[in-house]
DNA sequence: ACTTCGGACTCAGAAAATTCCGA
DNA sequence: CTCGGAATTTTCTGAGTCCGAAG
């Protein structure tokens, strides 16, 4: 099959259909009967001055709370109990049940003042140990038996400016509709995406479409005469002015905000307190995809009520609609799933979900399984890497590509690669690389050179065993630079082949395994003799060498360049201080007691000099213009004493610079954190915290650490 | 039996926000 | 101690994987 042929394949349609038969049985109960409302909304028009004034006092996510407990009431009795087998032997259905007493007064959470407890931080989950239980029903496929939420919160409607757009110098008259468009350019005018043809043709067709029954159709035909200068300046001046709000202030409004936002941050899964992730409905703006993406420039647009699909308790309240006029898409009780709501977006016409966050049992609950099953490859890695060398010598030409395959996902942890669409970026992986990917350097030395994942390059040049490199040249043998290395190789036939050696097995194992048990490796030689900031690059260095293995890449940092100019100048200076140290030393020791002191010269940047009525631009230009003057002469009177303890100290801070110098250059464009976050197993880092004396909170960020809330009390003596 | 497609989930780097750190 | 820039963390949303059902 040609490269042609096989990216030619057919967009997916949009529209999927609206009846309710293709919903599996159990979801297609969405009752026409009137609910008994259970909402805070339906709670103030109580008549009962008690409640109202109850409610008052409570914060948004207790008020959720109270609408379980009513729940789980109206649970008990008006809702015949549907039989469950998954859970009915549960411990969780045994909750549920529990679930119908009436609630317990100490059961009430005191009211929180403006900032959350310390108790109650760290929790994504109310607390919920997951992983104290047995992991009887967690496969079962039944994700949940009750569950409430709120839904999401839009972002602000779109306001007009008035700000004209110039065609050929002069203001042109825009709809609401289409000055949103123009803004949506304009705001992106000092990115480089206004350079790139595809995206300036994307955005004008768009644009074009959104004028058409108004005059300005008739006017502006052509991009390069439009102007958007003026209305990027109002943006910019926008910016600024938000930036300038004072600090108290600006508090104020964040405050005001989260207040706001409250209610959607919780959801109630089988009546557990648990924190939603995406809340907020993705703003329309223009679809700026990775790499040379086809679709780069168009317009996203707004996502309204209508379009949400809302997945809920069977006998929970329907979220209220927080746009007036409208209302959802369609209500929807799954319980096979773990995603509030979805809808389908505008431009790829794929899902967007709004899940728990990441601190959620289900997302925790997933990730140990993830992890699970990759310890559980190394039982039978052996194996499996004897059996793929022994597929190198195949006769049959799926099974040879099919080993060889797996001797690169294995040890050059490529992902499984896919197919991919006309309509997307041309990205590659293992199974979709194509000839012109590859160089042969003989005697056994490819260069890999691709397109992975997010556009980002994969280049490589690695020695292989010799079976494979022949076998991949082979492969390549007659064909043309645009064709597949692997051309009897599908995804499927791959994954099938893997599940005949373990059980749930499939390619993407193979990066969770050898990410986590290169980490386990080779933290298990730390120094020991290091001290706690000396673990802790040692650490993060080990980390860097599973980021490249995985190739986590990350941009050029912009200000690197001018950032390492500075170092290097500070590296100078302090090596010459260093120097002048040293000869004043000598000199006083030469002399054999006649002098007791010398005169030394210190080279030091110029210090910025203020003035009362600088305002803080003119502050900074006076900094930089120091910063660059050339160095003053600075003498200085030392007595031998002093200089041996400048000399020690002065050495120390050059070392430290210079070492810091090395890993920001070595760091510049590797990313630590997907691997941290995605691949390397918690329980791994929290092992050798623990051995090292090393505070875990060294490591994990405060997110990562409620992420991992179930990996923390790992022992010491863990092995992945 | 094969391919295609949609769905649900993990994984990805950029950008924004926040915190840290050194002069 | 304060200020500003750098570093780190969090948010955002796009891009993959993989499975199962439909064609």
């Amino acid at each position: 099959m040609t490269t042609a042929t096989k990216r030619a394949r057919p967009i997916p349609a949009i529209e999927s259909s609206d009846e309710d038969d293709e919903l599996p049985l159990i979801n297609r109960r969405v009752s026409k009967k009137p609910r008994v409302s259970l909402s805070s909304a339906s709670a103030s028009n109580s008549t009962s001055a008690q409640t109202k004034s109850r409610l008052k006092q409570r914060s948004s996510s207790d008020r959720v709370l109270a609408d379980a407990r009513r729940q789980r009431r109206q649970n008990g009795t008006t809702t015949v109990v549907r039989p469950n087998p998954a859970a009915a032997k549960g411990r969780r259905a045994k909750k549920e049940e529990a679930k119908l007493e009436p609630i317990p007064v100490e059961e009430k959470k005191p009211k929180r003042e403006g900032q959350s407890s310390s108790s109650d931080q760290g929790k994504d989950n109310g607390g919920y140990r997951w992983w104290d239980e047995g992991e009887g029903e967690r496969n079962s496929g039944i994700k949940w038996t009750t569950l409430l939420h709120n839904a999401v919160i839009f972002p602000p409607e779109y306001e007009p400016h008035g700000i004209p757009l110039l065609y050929n110098g002069k203001a042109v008259e825009l709809s609401a509709e289409s000055e949103e468009i123009a803004t949506f350019y304009a705001a992106k005018l000092a990115t480089d995406y206004v350079q790139k043809p595809t995206f300036q043709r994307n955005f004008f067709d768009d644009f074009r479409h959104s004028l058409r029954s108004t005059s300005a159709h008739r006017i502006i035909k052509k991009l390069e005469l439009c102007d958007f200068s003026r209305i990027h300046a109002h943006l910019e001046k926008k910016k600024q002015e938000k930036k300038d709000i004072p600090a108290a202030e600006k508090k104020k409004l964040r405050e005001e905000e989260a207040v706001r936002c409250k209610k959607y941050t919780v959801a109630l899964v089988d009546g557990r307190e648990e924190k939603v992730g995406n809340f907020r409905v993705e703003p329309p703006g223009l679809f700026l995809g990775r790499g040379e993406h086809p679709k780069m420039g168009k317009v996203k647009s707004r996502i309204y009520p209508e379009d949400i699909t809302i997945n809920v308790g069977h006998d929970a309240e329907i979220p209220p609609c927080p746009l007036e006029g409208h209302k959802w898409g369609k209500i929807i009780h799954k319980r096979d799933v773990t995603w509030l709501c979805f809808w389908k977006d505008t431009i790829t016409g794929g899902s967007k979900y709004v899940w728990l966050a990441a601190g959620s049992a289900f997302k925790g609950m997933s990730d140990h399984a993830k992890f699970e099953k990759a310890r559980r490859l190394s039982q039978y890695i052996e194996q499996i890497r004897r059996d793929y060398r022994q597929g190198w010598k195949a006769k049959g030409k799926e099974p040879k590509q099919r080993a060889t395959a797996m001797y690169l996902i294995d040890k050059l942890a490529l992902r499984v690669g896919n197919e991919k669409g006309e309509d997307e970026a041309d990205t590659v992986g293992c199974c979709s690389l194509r000839v012109e990917h590859i160089k042969f350097v003989p005697p056994r030395t490819i260069e890999l050179d691709f397109l992975g994942k997010d556009s980002i390059r994969y280049f490589n040049s690695v020695q292989v065993e010799k079976e494979v490199y022949e076998n991949l040249k082979l492969f390549c043998r007659n064909k043309k630079p645009g064709e597949d290395i692997f051309h009897r190789l599908t995804v499927t036939g791959l994954n099938d082949y893997l599940k005949s050696l373990m059980d749930g097995l499939s390619a993407k194992v193979f990066r969770t395994y050898n990410a986590s048990v290169t980490l386990d490796n080779l933290i298990s030689n730390t120094p020991a003799r290091s001290d706690l900031l000396e673990k802790i690059v040692f650490y993060n260095q080990q980390n860097k060498e599973v980021a490249i293995l995985c190739n986590h890449q990350r941009a050029l940092p912009k200000a690197h360049g001018s950032q390492m100019e500075k170092m290097d100048k500070k590296v100078v200076d302090t090596q010459q201080w260093l120097t002048e140290l040293k000869r004043g030393r000598n000199k006083i020791n030469k002399s054999k007691g006649s002098i007791d002191s010398v005169d030394l010269i210190q080279w030091m940047p110029e210090k910025p000099v203020f003035t009362e009525d600088m305002d803080d631009k003119e502050r900074a230009a006076e900094r930089k213009r120091a910063a660059a003057a050339p160095r003053v002469k600075t003498a200085r009177v030392k007595k031998l004493p002093q200089i041996e303890t400048a000399i020690k100290s002065v050495s120390e801070r050059l070392a430290k610079l210079k070492a810091d110098m090395q890993v920001k250059e070595d760091m510049k464009t590797v990313a630590l954190g997907t691997s941290k976050i995605n691949y390397l197993d918690p329980r791994i880092t929290v092992a050798w915290c623990k051995k090292r004396e090393v505070p875990i909170e060294r490591i994990f960020a405060k997110t990562l650490l409620v992420k991992f809330a179930w990996a923390m009390e790992t022992s010491e003596d863990f092995r992945f």
